[in-house]
DNA sequence: CCTCCCTTCATAAAGATTAGATAAAATGGC
DNA sequence: GCCATTTTATCTAATCTTTATGAAGGGAGG
């Protein structure tokens, strides 16, 4: 089990750290709002320790971040603040769980290790979708649990046809999507074809011919 | 149990081995600090029993090389002077307890039971992770059963990848857990290139091919 | 001084992305 | 049904990015 613990308090951070290695967790941290960024950037977490009032800006964009991002690292707030309104900030940007100063070692591994039960009780680091089953964490993609290859855009585009299941998406918001941003960036929207027809073959190969329909005029869709 | 006893006064040495062969140890000996670095170099004690005053040189000396090797083997260190310099100097250097002479052999063998309870009770000290199998104290894995030679790096990133298995991980991450902190300290992370590579060769040789992976443009996976 | 290890650098190779040309398919009007 | 137009598919090759490789320099430790 994989924690990072984001706190600028050298001596809390130094006993958290100390508690959860005895609890056989593996331990990351990160002093900074920045530095908790880069971090998760890298890798899933199983769990995020955060805290609110970082150097560098509040721990709720860090959530922020995550969200945008589709990540699914499970996260636990720790505040000093415990106002009503930075706990429902913090759970409306996808906290799991949150917890005020001060508290018990002992009560916030009571947190991370049912954060853990519910994280992969539920499964809610993949995305089960018929046939198909992304694994966010490690960005692959199965098909009736077979492996597919996938290049870094197939990725993003075949995920992003799932979580629009059954809808239709335009090429523009394909790009926009896969560029992570509005469009003056994207020189034409004429590559996604090529994508497209690469994602296609790769998934006929899987056996998975039809999943994801032309709609003449509008974009694609991926239905099941 | 194997238990190294460093000793160079002969009736003390043969009463301890004939004392600790009765609690069932395997005991081998060594009468200088030449021959008891030779020892430590082919195997990985349990215990150490060691004298500071030896022909060759001080106990001392086979305590720093422990260190400086990263060897876990557990040492108790004895001797005829009890001043507190040898006992900070020992401690210092990694000792685990020390005893001064004269002793009595019952209490010996409770400090060496108390060492090794604590040794092994400190969690798995092992990590196996189908034909890999890593020694944490001694910092050596092999495959297959089979040694392999690997430079600190080289372990280091072996046992990061062992660590998140089936995930991928970035090669800032990995260089950022090397060198144990943020990236700031970290000159190019195109060093990694050379390691992966080393590392590829040197598992390749034991018949380990394939395991790490490439993930084009994210980082590497180990993968079982 | 020698050896081993780490790191950098230059260059090669592999892989991924995009542009452009052309072919195929769909649509709508006749 | 047939044609003109628009939209999408497919293919190739150019470009760009990422990774691999080998050689060389620098440093620590014996």
């Amino acid at each position: 089990m994989k924690l990072l613990v984001i706190e600028d308090e050298p001596s809390l951070l130094e006993s958290i750290i100390q508690y959860f290695h005895q609890e056989k967790f593996v331990c990351e941290t990160a002093g900074s709002l920045h530095e908790g960024i880069r971090k998760i950037e890298d890798f899933q977490y199983d769990c995020i320790i955060l805290d609110i009032n970082l150097p560098g800006g509040s721990g709720l964009q860090l959530l922020k971040y995550l969200r945008q991002n589709k990540k699914g690292d499970g996260v636990i707030i720790i505040s000093a603040r415990d106002s009503l309104d930075d706990r429902i900030a913090g759970l409306d940007l996808g906290a799991d769980d949150y917890l005020t100063k001060p508290f018990h070692l002992s009560e916030l591994n009571a947190r991370v290790k049912a954060l853990i039960r519910r994280k992969y009780a539920e499964g809610s680091s993949t995305m089960e979708l018929g046939i198909l089953k992304a694994d966010l964490p490690s960005r692959t993609i199965k098909a009736a649990g077979q492996q597919i290859s996938l290049s870094k855009i197939e990725y993003d585009l075949l995920l992003f046809l799932m979580t629009n299941k059954n809808r239709v998406v335009s090429r523009r918001a394909i790009a926009e999507h896969i560029y992570d941003g509005p469009s003056e960036q994207v020189p034409s929207f004429d590559f996604i074809y090529s994508h497209i027809k690469n994602l296609k073959r790769k998934l006929k190969e899987k056996g998975c011919n039809e999943i994801i329909q032309t709609v003449y005029g509008l974009g694609y869709k991926l239905s099941l």
